[in-house]
DNA sequence: TAAGATAGTGGGTAATAGTGGGGAATTTTC
DNA sequence: GAAAATTCCCCACTATTACCCACTATCTTA
């Protein structure tokens, strides 16, 4: 419990339940600071997945967001495209959080779901789909891990 | 929910009634500050849509066009626009606001609606006509688009 | 290894949210 | 000034959500 704050880290094997519900591991919710209040926002990844940030990190992209004029097109199709998926959920009694149904077909979710703490946020997926993005992320790119390497040290 | 008050995200499908009306979705109308009075300024959005703004958002605004020699022309013909056909609107016990109807013609909207909150604002479009728009500006600019998510979101 | 505590899952129920429409009050029109 | 139209406020119905309880599995500790 001595862990950094606000940092997921791991992967569980977890069950979305018939009302779009999804346990949040206790791990995640221990590191949790008290000033997310129980709350995480979902929206959509960038991969077929669903990305959920605890509170705090998601107002850090709000902010920003509200930087943006309205007056530029890009930027309001922007705004509108991260914002629109975007919706917070208090985690209840028993520690699950609700995903809503066009998350769920998004990210194509079925009973089975696997969560992967990505460090700053959380991403849950379906393990079939995960499989096939990490065997193609795989072949894809070799340089770019390299290059990456020499960014971070491991 | 104790989210930022007076910001806006996730999508809703809802419906306009016979009598020009549609609910405010219940988390919006939860994050709304108090000195707002329960009252939105509804008016034409830049794109096929009606930009409803919380009345403090919108004082802001009106602000803007007092002090209309220190923003740009482009931002003065921008605000000038939006501020003429702007008209206040308190919901009702229902949590339904009412769009007038040169609105209603001006957005293309019919029985069912998309409300997309948009941080600052809310946009209530003709689904179908959303569909159109976000179709074009994905072609549009993909690099500006991609530059912005890795500033801002990742 | 037994027993208590914690974690994950499932489901019932009361409360809330969304929708439709009636009727009084107000405004508009002839 | 009366009729018509519009607006506003209220009530009622239904669907959805949030909250609570219960059960089982797993982990911890003595």
């Amino acid at each position: 419990m001595t862990l950094s704050p606000n940092t997921f880290t791991g992967e569980y094997s977890y069950s979305l339940d018939s009302k779009g519900r999804v346990n949040i591991p206790a791990r995640y919710r221990q590191v949790l600071s008290n000033d997310n209040k129980n709350t995480f926002i979902t929206t959509r990844g960038q991969d077929a997945c669903v990305w959920v940030y605890p509170m705090i990190e998601w107002k850090k992209i709000e902010s920003e967001l509200r930087k943006l004029s309205s007056v530029s097109g890009t930027h309001r199709t922007f705004i509108r495209q991260i914002s629109r998926s975007a919706s917070p959920s208090t985690y209840d009694k028993q520690g699950r959080i609700k995903i809503n149904p066009s998350l769920i077909s998004y990210a194509g979710l079925e009973k089975e779901v696997l969560i992967v703490g990505v460090v700053k946020k959380i991403e849950i997926w379906n393990p079939e789909i995960e499989a096939e993005v990490y065997k193609k992320n795989m072949e894809l790119d070799p340089n770019e891990f390299n290059e990456l390497s020499t960014k971070i040290v491991i």
